[in-house]
DNA sequence: GTTGACATACATACCGGTCGGTATTATAAG
DNA sequence: CTTATAATACCGACCGGTATGTATGTCAAC
């Protein structure tokens, strides 16, 4: 039906030996579509279909298309973005080193399916923030989450004496973020890693030039 | 009919003294429509409303409404681009300055409306390269005559001694460009400037930091 | 009288959403 | 243990609206 997708490479399956309840079911397939497609191209009989699920089970769980959208963001799109991009700053111990590590992984991680869909935030947000105002907050809020935690950890670096005087945390952060996503915009309509690698390589000279030398 | 685009603060418009003909009529509005909704959800049926235009007139011009986004970017969006983003470099005497001048300008030069609706190159990048080739080629194409102006201006400085000996131009060059875009992503999405002038100054510290010291 | 530039009416397909009905399960009384 | 009642989960035909696209007609210019 959808051949952008392979079910097999994606980041999130309901498990195996579990049969995922049926709202589970709508609410992965209408992310894949949402991914693949957009929100307002997402077809509702697109999803249905792919799940075996009908229309009056859907709007048994959801009162409009527009809270399954919703639904979406709040319970796939922001667990995801919090597993992948705001957990793992936890682990840093020198920021700096850690989105170092963090960027040259990134390189191998993304699969080139990845890279064709782009970013399902980036994605939505640019959609939808113009013309809807609930997925426009909702994305929003991850976003500021996002750029708050990588400013918390740069803030704890700044004051331990790892970062020249100039840096600014938060600035930092926002810049950092937005320099990620362009790149995953710009590999996108390429089709082609080596954009992400040379963004890649361009940030880590930025990172290591704000490091203060001993 | 659509209250998301002034025409009076848009960056073209037909000129007032001649009366555009039919083709260049629906162009513009067109891509109009395309920048407010998007491609698959901008509406024919509005364009010709707003122009006043017939369907036939609009067939007998454009073969389809495919076509019809392939001539927009080709004539309309490709054009903007050169001449915002491309053109300005031709005059720079220093990049680094050159640049820093354009992101402390930009700052001032984008209206809300800008932000809230986006650069309509990323916009369209983002919703047609995963679904449509014809679409993905023109705006490739775009970024990649983008990059390497870009990348171009940086040789040139760095042969001058103007840059450290570690930049590559064309990384360097990529990077930017995915930091600027990134950054009316992020402001876009908030639909606050501040966002906007945080990536800028993130930016303008990292062109001072890779500017060769005397 | 042929061609280009439209105008109008219509065809077809798909969209999100509704609604009357049914199957299954939970609760609790008798 | 049986039965009555109610809530939940689900089914699928159908609806109005809108989408792109087409077929045919008009009319002025050369």
């Amino acid at each position: 039906m959808n051949d952008l997708i392979d079910d097999d490479v994606y980041w999130w399956r309901p498990l195996d030996d579990v049969e995922p309840d049926t709202r589970a079911k709508i609410l992965f397939a209408a992310y894949k579509e949402i991914h693949s497609q957009g929100f307002q191209a997402a077809s509702l009989s697109n999803i249905l279909a792919r799940t075996g699920v009908t229309k009056g089970a859907l709007y048994h769980h959801f009162p409009s298309k527009t809270e399954l959208g919703y639904a979406v963001v709040d319970e796939v799109i922001a667990r995801h973005i919090h597993q992948s991009f705001i957990q793992p700053l936890q682990d840093f111990d020198n920021p700096i080193d850690g989105f170092i590590e963090l960027i040259r992984n990134s390189g191998n991680a993304f699969s080139i399916t990845d890279i064709n869909l782009g970013c399902p935030l980036t994605n939505l947000a640019q959609e939808m923030a113009p013309i809807d105002e609930g997925f426009r907050i909702r994305l929003s809020n991850i976003y500021e989450k996002w750029h708050q935690s990588i400013a918390a950890v740069m803030t704890e670096a700044k004051n331990s004496g790892k970062l020249i005087d100039e840096v600014e945390p938060y600035t930092l952060a926002v810049t950092v973020a937005a320099t990620m996503e362009g790149a995953l915009n710009v590999a996108k309509v390429a089709q082609n890693l080596d954009k992400l690698h040379h963004c890649g390589c361009g940030l880590i000279q930025y990172l290591q030039l704000i490091r203060k030398q001993e």
